[in-house]
This record gives structure tokens, sequence and C-alpha cells, in this order.
DNA sequence: CCATTAAAGGTCA
DNA sequence: TGACCTTTAATGG
């Protein structure tokens, strides 16, 4: 038995935690310091969720270190992937499109440290706080316009176009420098993979084993390294019909 | 071109 | 060891 996270609030949350980050950018030191003073800070195992598909939408969150899957439920049970939150971004912001309910299930994808808040201080926020409410509203409409960019892709190209593109995208907002390429910062298996991009964990299988072959990436167990972007890029781009 | 099914081997706690 | 991850092959829409 280890590992249990606990709510609880750590001591000494500094003013600096917050003051870069968009939503607060413009915020003087006792401004933050306010805002801190009525969060609750917490740690979660990857894998636990913050918060779930359809509960009441009683708080909204600061996701300070980490990544977050954000995941829905189909019918039938199945998870899928509908998109992933870097660190430094607000999440559970249901509130600002008047949603009491969560839309979504919020899944820990690495180890993460969040600030979160009572939702009743939202209004406080937007109201109180300078920039606040258009940093909230722009990182909505940037997770709104990438799976929209889903749809049309999942609507207008192939399988392995719409990896090789799922793949960049990841690499690019997540990834991180290694020796030979760029590796996704978090565990991402086959069957992540699979559901973004509307296809089977096999199918990603064998593309993923045939691009490791030609060199255009490399991957372990949920860690997967882009060697060669362009070559993605390239694929993702093909339209490899008859013509 | 791609999903499904089945089977087997690998990895991790 | 058991649960989870990955690959490969066969089959069929």
């Amino acid at each position: 038995m280890k590992h249990i996270s606990m709510r609880k609030t750590l001591p000494h949350l500094d003013t600096s935690l917050l003051s870069d980050l968009p939503p607060f950018s413009r915020l003087d030191r006792r401004q933050i310091r306010t805002i801190i003073d009525q969060s609750t800070s917490r740690r979660y195992d990857a894998g636990t969720a913050i918060f779930e598909e359809g509960h009441p939408a009683e708080r909204f969150y600061m996701l300070l270190d980490g990544y977050v899957r954000v995941i829905r439920i189909t019918y039938t049970g199945e998870q899928i992937t509908a998109l992933h939150i870097p660190s430094g971004q607000l999440l559970g912001i249901a509130k600002a499109i008047g949603l009491s309910n969560y839309p979504a299930t919020a899944m820990c994808a690495t180890e993460s440290i969040v600030l979160s808040w009572p939702m009743h201080l939202w209004d406080v926020f937007v109201r109180e706080y300078d920039g606040f409410a258009p940093e909230a509203y722009k990182t909505l409409g940037n997770r709104l316009g990438e799976v929209h960019n889903r749809v049309v892709e999942i609507a207008t190209q192939q399988v392995e176009q719409r990896v090789a593109n799922a793949l960049l995208r990841l690499m690019t907002q997540t990834g991180r420098k290694v020796e030979n390429g760029i590796e996704i910062d978090f565990p991402i298996t086959r069957q992540n993979l699979s559901e973004l991009t509307a296809t089977t964990l096999y199918t990603v299988s064998r593309l993923l084993s045939g691009w490791e072959k030609q060199g255009l990436i490399k991957s372990k167990r949920k860690r997967i390294t882009v060697c060669d972007p362009h070559a993605l890029v390239v694929l993702g781009q093909t339209q490899t019909r008859s013509d």
C-alpha cells in the first residue's frame, strides 16, 4: 500500500506559482495571494480522476504540473480520449459556458499537482480579476478548435494520416527533446492513440511498427519518440488514393 | 483500406 | 503472478 492521494493543503504555496500563468499574469501579488489562499492543492496519481463526467461541477481547477486526459464514456462503456491538457491550463471550467455538470472526465495521465477553487468563486474571478475571463475563453476556444479539427480529420482523412497528425500534435503540444528526437512527455498507449484517431489499437500498433522500422519514430511501452517529424508531416498530408 | 478475432509474448508492480 | 501492453496473423467487410 503506497501513494495514497490525500486531500491536503500544501504549506508553502508561493505567489510565483500562478503569476506567470496567463489567467493570472495581469494580477498583482496581493490578488494572487488571495487567490492562492482560497485554493485547495492536491496531488493525484497517474490514472486517477480529478472529476468525472456528469458529476456536478463543484470546483474549477488549475493544472500546475502533469498532464490530464479528457475522457468521455460511450454508450457501451468504452472510453474515448477527447484531448490532452498540459500544465499551466485551467480545467473543469464548464461554468464558463453555463454548464452545471462536468461534460467529461479528467483523468491524470501522469502524477499531477492541481489547485482548485469552489465554483462559486468563478463569478468573482471573472468580475474582479483583469484578464481572467478572456484567458479562460481563449482556453476553451483553443480546445474547441482542436476537437473540431479532429472531427474534420476523421471525416476526411485515412487512418494513416490521422495517426500521423495526432502524433505530430502531441509532439508539438507536449514534446520534450531527447537525444534521438522529441518524446511525447506522458505515457500513451496504442489504445489511447486509437481513441484519439477513431481507429483500433491493432491498426495503430501496425502503423507504429512500420514507422519504427523506417526510423520515423522510436517506441517503448507507453513511450513514443518522434525522430523524423518532417516525414510524419508528409505522411499526414499524403492522400494515398487512386487518382 | 481497415476492423475484428485470436493468440502469444513482453513488462510491470 | 496477474493485469496490462504490444505485436502478428488470419479473416472478412
